[in-house]
DNA sequence: GTTCTAGAAC
DNA sequence: GTTCTAGAAC
């Protein structure tokens, strides 16, 4: 898939990426360097479908937003694509974007406003421009202040999935709406997780009928990772959300029910997948379609103290290792 | 979310 | 003595 960048046609600052279907505000703000008190800090939300190759502006604030020489208006959207010209307030600050494939997440080069004054270290090796073998998880939004308005920095560790799930190299599935990722430290011999590409913290969040689409296609490509598993007509599977999940981005867990794992290691593990901490994506689904959003019941977290007990017999073990033992008494060859 | 480790449980 | 948990730190 594509990446898409925005570019200061003034060359104000670095090209800024702007992550596939991630809704990204700007305004008045280091970011943009812009100090304009006619720019709101809020002035546009950005959201770039990198396969369609445009992005859609919606002007947040008061002062006009300009995509080429029409006024966006406030709140309203306003589609752009490369060629066109953004300035984000009035006629000014223009920015450009641009749509590139992704090698190795390096920015493009740049506006220059002018040469820089002389002496400059140039690249040794001239116009070849030689790609450095960097390691794994240099993602667009890694490493670079980001130019989201939430908490959103890559370096807190509940932000982990943000970065995974951009990394070529985790992704097993992908499509216009979501992205699957094996989870880093699988609860079970198989277990996934979905994750939409738009980002939406938790299911706080969660919204009307827009929302239950996307859910209901996240828990169908799930169920298309089911299918597609040789192991399948061994195994359950479930598929739902926890909770309270510790990971910033909603993320569908669809897991086999075998719980094989050494990455299982202790209560809050077995509790979070094994009790109504868990809840099942149709569940979820259901309680958006009547009401319109979705609430944990109070207490949920005390959930993750209860004793462990086995998901097929109920039967109460003391320790996870003996939890463990008696799990091979249920697999079925 | 994981890792580390003190000290409880055995 | 060893095993295991649970809370702090990250």
């Amino acid at each position: 898939m594509l990446t898409c960048w925005l570019i200061s046609e003034d060359g104000n600052h670095e090209p800024l990426p702007l992550p596939h279907y991630q809704r990204v505000t700007l305004g008045r703000g280091p970011e943009t360097t812009i100090k304009d008190k006619k720019c709101s800090r809020h002035q546009v939300e950005l959201k770039a479908d990198c396969n369609k190759g445009y992005v859609k502006v919606k002007q947040l604030g008061a002062n006009p937003t300009f995509v080429d020489s029409v006024e966006v208006g406030k709140g309203m959207e306003v589609k752009m694509e490369p060629g066109q010209q953004l300035h984000i307030v009035n006629q000014l600050y223009p920015y450009t974007v641009h749509f590139m494939e992704d090698l190795s997440g390096e920015p493009p080069p740049a506006k220059r406003p002018r040469e820089p004054p002389s002496g400059e270290v140039a690249d040794s090796k001239g116009a070849s421009n030689v790609k450095v073998a960097k390691q794994a998880n240099h993602t667009p939004s890694s490493g670079r202040e980001s130019a989201t308005s939430n908490n959103e920095k890559p370096g807190i560790w509940s932000n982990g999935l943000k970065a995974t799930m951009q990394d070529p190299k985790m992704q097993v599935y992908k499509d216009d709406k979501v992205v699957v990722i094996k989870d880093k430290y699988p609860k079970a011999l198989y277990h996934w997780l979905v994750l939409p590409w738009e980002s939406i913290p938790n299911m706080k969040a969660l919204r009307g009928e827009e929302h239950c689409d996307l859910l209901r296609h996240m828990q169908q490509v799930g169920q298309r990772m089911v299918a597609q598993c040789k192991d399948t007509p061994a195994l359950r599977f479930r598929s739902g959300y926890h909770a309270i999940p510790s990971m910033s981005h909603i993320h569908l867990h669809v897991i086999s029910q075998d719980f094989d794992s050494p990455a299982l290691k202790n209560k809050k593990h077995w509790n979070s997948f094994t009790t109504d901490y868990f809840i099942d994506s149709q569940d979820v689904i259901q309680m958006l379609e009547k009401t319109g959003k979705v609430t944990v019941k109070d207490g949920t977290s005390e959930l993750l103290k209860l004793p462990l007990r086995c998901h097929v017999c109920h039967k109460e073990l003391a320790t996870i290792p003996s939890l463990k033992e008696h799990l091979k008494t249920h697999i079925s060859v």
